[in-house]
RNA sequence: GCGAACGUGGCGGAACUGGUAGACGCACUGGAUUUAGGUUCCAGCGGUUUCCACCGUGUGGGUUCGAGUCCCACCGUUCGCACCA
């Protein structure tokens, strides 16, 4: 055994096998597992089963980043845990391959996409692969593949047929820049949440997906889940149910009545005025002429108002219209305003105002003067005037009969009393609106839907034809897919219709002597990714999009790890797509994903900033305050101030802060900051790999801290869980004694096995490496070794190290693969110290220890206790008043 | 502004239902082996201090024999929502 020589860097300078040398084995075991299938999904139902599921990637140019590995490792761990505890594991990858991306790239370089996503599916699968990663890969699937459309667009007929999908003319947030237009839940802040351009709201036709009348179920079924609080939270505020009353308010002059939804039906006494979105139909009617010019301005104003600039507006604007409704209850006129702070797409688009308990309603009234009355009160006191909103529920007052009344009797009450005389209902409202589902873009899936054309001649040649888009017809499920034509320019150009309206050979045909128009919308990326965990149970079938036997073999998805950025939009999508499926017959499970967790985001190593001020002398970083708009400024004297990073090695500690080595005087910035290109602190998962292996990089992710937490890289980190795979391996190269495991040893190896497998089930993968290092330690310095602890020791690495515990299993003279041989098993009866430490306080503060057998009785431990020096010394002069006696743990005199 | 989560050594983090705070690893210090080492091995490693002892889990209170853990208030970080009537 040399231990003296380097470590194994360079796959050329190691001949044998006496040093622990991932380059040779990490393939070798790759090739192995691949060439035996030893992953392949086992069909004997007799098994327990378990689905574990990684949110698959979308294979971008970059390849992948450290953040992959994380997750992936994670439920690696698992399904090769489960496998040795004799479950049947499914445990399939796959990839999100339609998107923006490709096209983007393929509008720049006329590349087709299919070419790109091709190739960046090789670099993905490759590097998936070199992290030794146990998917089942005959069950590979890809979004984009026409043999999976086919089934994507199979089931958007299923929502169609059921009359979840339709059409409409809305206004939609299109994107100029990128063509095309996007789901609320892709608009952030008036912006594209890829890419951050510019939205306007635009009418243009569309297809919708009915997901408004799955809200209640998708809401209630997340007590079914077992999902991080705060991504049901999450979900449930998307959906966003109130539960309130329509209230009809009789126009003052003419017909009709306006009406309005309100959660607080309690405060209808409070009503001083009511408020309706510029674009409310009612408008018109309700304007007096001589309101007609303003209010007409301030529409147009409104309505070219974007959502950026709305937001930014902090004061309320708004015009009366000089027409009135009547009170329902009271019969009094009250004025009618207009104002954009009320929305058009949310309940009715007109609200009643009640200043003196909603804050915007009292904000409105203190800018345009409008009276303020109390109807609410803590305490069933009337104040002489409201500075404030009172939002709270209280006590009615000033309400005519229903004074007295607490506000859920007074709600209850008004609102049977208003739906008795027709004014009104009970009525709930969700904030979750339909899912507007085309792009106009040309990487994604077709709809299978075409129209009805009339046309003179021959509409491919531009003839004058028109499209009847009001008699949308379905494809035959035998007809698909339909694939995407081929293209020269995948410009999305300026017609919303999309990219593929300028395909025409492709949009129009003839059947029967008639032409037709195809749709020429393509559907989100969302779709999908809204089901690929089911194609997954039955990847390869021409018949069905999966077979009922496998749905019902493996649903619901037993854990599904991805990160938190799906916690709406991916999760909220797949949920209701599921539930249609469930009511079609498809699936029988009312939820896709059992247990769900996030992995935190890895981010790039610790940096240091400095900062300079515009003499160029350093200034420590409590002087500097970040600026609003970016960059920094002098706290005292405004002035710029330049930030620079600096080196570790320039930095050194002071206390709790870090300072410049240089001048200790001057503190610096120490924050960990999220990869990206721009700030140069990528980690690429290959080049880890090239200097420490694979399973270095697995472990590495694995003992950086619990899954779901953000925690920073660290080059120098990695060194420690190289150096323990480096041990792992010398270990198994020392001479070994066929003993069995006795004493002291034995417990332990008992402990680790109870300990490793209690923590991967509990994704504490983290504590489970410590033991494994602790088990290690101790091995090193059992003389004699017994080859069963050291293979129980590989066996237990096995699922965070695979490579290398097939290897050293394979050294210590097995037949491969470990991943046949079942996982280790204890005996709660040795996992119990024979001794124990007892801790001894007097008044409850630690005087000492005290070593017990295992089942001490109090008064044995009270007498070993007053023992202790130090107890001694704190009893002196004192009487014993009480002990607190904690079974095997905890000894506590209280004196007095 | 509203809501949620989290604040533990120089660093990443341990500590199950209140019961020996700092497991394990990194970094650092000393020693041994080595021609040498960014190798390996051994030892030390929260702070103050005369070895007694005291202080210590963001800050200030509280409950308890006993609080990192429970309760209240505040400060800070991160994430989500942001006129949803």
């Amino acid at each position: 055994m040399c231990y003296g020589l380097d470590p194994p860097r360079k796959p050329w300078d190691s001949g044998g096998m006496e040093r622990y040398t991932p380059s040779l084995i990490e393939p070798k075991w790759q090739a192995y597992w691949a060439e035996h299938k030893t992953f392949r999904t086992p069909e004997d139902p007799a098994l327990p089963k378990k689905y574990i599921l990684d949110m698959f990637p979308y294979p971008s140019g970059a390849g992948l980043h450290v953040g992959h590995p994380e997750g992936y490792t994670a439920t690696d761990i698992l399904c090769r845990y489960y496998r040795a505890k004799g479950h049947a594991v499914l445990h399939p990858m796959g990839w999100d391959a339609f998107g923006l991306p490709a096209e983007q790239y393929a509008i720049q370089t006329g590349t087709h996409p299919a070419i790109t996503t091709q190739k960046n599916i090789d670099t993905f699968r490759r590097q998936i692969q070199a992290l030794g990663l146990s998917y089942d890969w005959d069950r590979e699937v890809d979004t984009t593949d026409p043999a999976y459309v086919k089934w994507t667009q199979w089931i958007f007929l299923q929502l169609y047929k059921r009359g979840l999908a339709y059409q409409t003319e809305i206004p939609v947030n299109w994107c100029p820049a990128l063509g095309t237009v996007l789901a609320n839940e892709e608009v952030i802040d008036g912006k594209s949440e890829r890419g951050s351009h510019p939205v306007v709201r635009l009418p243009l036709r569309q297809w919708m997906l009915k997901i408004t009348a799955y809200a209640d179920r998708l809401l209630d079924d997340l007590d079914l889940v077992s999902w991080p609080e705060s991504t049901k939270t999450m979900q449930a505020e998307w959906i966003g149910r109130s539960e309130g009353a329509l209230v009809k308010f009789p126009l003052a002059s003419g017909e009709g009545h306006l009406e309005i939804f309100t959660t607080r039906p309690d405060t209808l006494y409070g009503v001083t005025f009511m408020v309706i979105a510029p674009e409310h139909p009612l408008l018109d009617r309700l304007v007096s002429e001589g309101q007609r010019a303003e209010v007409e301005a301030y529409v147009a104003k409104a309505r070219n108002r974007s959502d950026l600039d709305r937001k930014a507006a902090k004061e309320k604007t708004g015009v009366a219209t000089g027409g009135f409704v009547t009170h329902p209850l009271t019969g009094q006129p009250v004025p009618v305003w207009v104002a954009d702070y009320v929305l058009m797409g949310y309940g009715t688009g007109a609200i009643m105002a009640v200043p003196g308990h909603d804050e915007r309603d009292f904000e409105f009234a203190r800018t345009f003067g409008i009276p303020v009355v109390q109807v609410v009160s803590a305490e069933g006191t009337v104040l002489p005037e409201l500075t404030e909103a009172y939002t709270e529920q209280g006590v009615a007052v000033n309400s005519g009969p229903y004074n007295g009344l607490t506000t859920e009797a007074f709600k209850a009450q008004v609102t049977a009393d208003l739906e008795a005389a027709g004014q009104g209902a009970r009525r709930v409202e969700y904030r979750l609106r339909d899912w507007v589902f085309s792009r106009q873009r040309y990487w994604g899936e077709p709809f299978p839907i075409y129209f009805p054309v009339t046309c003179e001649g021959d509409p491919r040649k531009g003839e004058a034809h028109t499209i009847h888009y009001d008699q949308p017809i379905a494809m035959e499920e035998s007809e698909l897919p339909l694939r995407l034509p081929d293209l020269e320019d995948f410009n999305p150009g300026e017609d919303p219709a999309g990219t593929l309206a300028r395909a025409a050979d492709w949009r129009f045909f003839q059947k029967e002597g008639r032409w037709f128009a195809r749709e020429t919308n393509t559907m989100p990326q969302w779709a999908g990714s809204c089901w690929y965990y089911l194609r997954y149970l039955d990847p390869k079938n021409p018949e069905e999009a999966w077979s009922k036997a496998a749905a019902e073999r493996w649903l619901p998805v037993d854990l599904y790890v991805g990160g938190a950025e799906h916690a709406v939009l991916h999760l909220l999508y797949a949920r209701f797509w599921h539930k249609v499926l469930q009511d079609a017959g498809h699936v029988q499970v009312p939820e896709p994903f059992g247990r769900l967790v996030h992995q935190g985001m890895i981010l790039g190593e610790v940096e240091y900033t400095a900062y300079r001020d515009a003499q160029g002398a350093f200034l420590s970083k409590e002087r500097v305050m970040a600026h609003p708009d970016g960059g920094f400024r002098h706290r005292d004297t405004g002035e710029e101030v330049t930030a620079e990073r600096v080196a570790e090695e320039a930095t050194e500690k002071k206390g709790s802060a870090v300072v410049l080595k240089a001048d200790p005087a001057i503190q610096l910035d120490a924050r960990a900051y999220k990869m990206s290109k721009s700030r140069g602190n990528v980690i690429n998962p290959d080049d880890v790999i090239r200097e420490h292996g694979a399973d270095a990089l697995r472990l590495y992710e694995m003992f950086l801290g619990p899954l779901e937490a953000t925690k920073p890289w660290s080059t120098s980190g990695i060194q420690g869980v190289s150096r323990f795979l480096e041990r792992v391996y010398a270990l198994a190269q020392k001479p070994r004694s066929a003993a069995a495991p006795e004493g002291d040893l034995l417990r332990l190896l008992h402990k680790t096995i109870r300990k490793v497998g209690e923590d991967i089930e509990a994704l504490r993968l983290n504590t489970g490496i410590s033991a494994l290092m602790i088990l290690l330690n101790e091995l090193s310095k059992a003389t004699p070794l017994p080859q069963e602890a050291v293979e129980t020791l590989v066996r237990l690495l096995h699922p965070y190290a695979p490579h290398l515990a097939e290897e050293l299993w394979e050294q210590l003279g097995h037949a491969p693969s470990l991943q046949a041989v079942p996982w280790p098993t204890y005996d709660e009866a040795l996992c119990v110290d024979s001794q124990l430490t007892i801790a001894v306080q007097v008044g409850g503060k630690m005087r000492g220890t005290i070593q017990l057998a295992a089942g001490a009785t109090q008064e044995e431990a009270q007498a070993e206790g007053l023992k202790l020096e130090s107890v001694q010394r704190q009893m002196e002069g004192k009487t014993l008043r009480k002990t607190i006696w904690v079974q095997d743990k905890l000894l506590n005199l209280i004196v007095g």
